[in-house]
DNA sequence: TCTATATAGATGCAAATGCATTTATACGGA
DNA sequence: TCCGTATAAATGCATTTGCATCTATATAGA
């Protein structure tokens, strides 16, 4: 490991505040427009790409980037507002599989309103498509590799 | 405001992830080593930055990017732990000034030395110090603009 | 001067989170 | 088959957070 640049460190810096800032206008955009957070987009998100066939919640906890327990407890909150249903699966006692409701997808449609709109007003309005792309780029390069251990 | 573009989308999308995943990560190293959060982090070096004039709790706010009552709490951590100082100030007896305490730059050092550690693994090592600068660009131009409330 | 309003900072209480552990089932080897 | 270990998911409990409010002082205006 080099030592630390100063190129790094202001990189750094911008993307921890310039992230942190963009979560918390789009999350007040939600909470303004009396919807739920980005997490519970997220989830009905990634079950709405997994179509009917659902996800096991272990599935859910790598592609959401949350704890077990805090996918765990988002669940019960989703299934208590009838956003998904949990299934038994056959061949694993210990498991279920989760699926999204009508609701669910009708969430998912009314929480894309306002957050693709928020997506549009903070980025896409601000760099070109280039722009766009080239900062993609870069920050594909920084994906964690394979946590050791 | 113009339609959500995939490449807006795509771009934000990484940008979420990854700074959750940079965070995550030297919380954890911070966390091994014994070290408090990047939070107190924060707090200390805008205090160092300082020096010894301090800094009002309410000119903290914006610099850290935290809420009134999460200043007022980790301040009185932070003071709980010997790492600031309250003064109370001359000519305006609702507030007070916060000081770094010698104890709070030693403990500011030791973070960095685990945290500029991370920033040079995690973002040093991957990318030139010509990509860095136009990571930083990119982000610069997305900075919040005046809250219009 | 007196009153109304604004600002600085702290805090009570409910909700959310993190950690460790628990429960239940699966699996691999003796 | 039985036992030890691994994995899926939930949960008890302590800590932290968010929201609203509170206290105290300042400031502007009648």
């Amino acid at each position: 490991m080099t030592k630390t640049s100063p190129e790094a460190v202001t990189a750094w810096a911008r993307l921890m505040r310039v992230s942190r800032q963009l979560v918390e206008r789009t999350e007040d955009a939600l909470k303004a427009n009396g919807l739920p957070s980005l997490a519970w987009y997220d989830v009905l998100h990634e079950l709405a790409e997994a179509g009917e066939g659902g996800l096991r919640p272990f599935e859910l906890i790598d592609r959401v980037l949350l704890a077990q327990y805090s996918v765990s407890r988002l669940l019960a909150r989703l299934e208590a507002d009838g956003l998904i249903e949990k299934l038994p699966v056959s061949d694993d006692g210990r498991g279920q599989t989760v699926r999204i409701t009508p609701g669910g997808r009708e969430m998912r449609r009314r929480i894309w309103a306002i957050y693709g709109a928020s997506i549009a007003e903070l980025m896409g309005d601000r760099l070109s498509a280039q722009e766009l792309k080239t900062l993609a780029g870069l920050l594909g390069r920084l994906r964690a590799p394979p946590a050791n251990d």
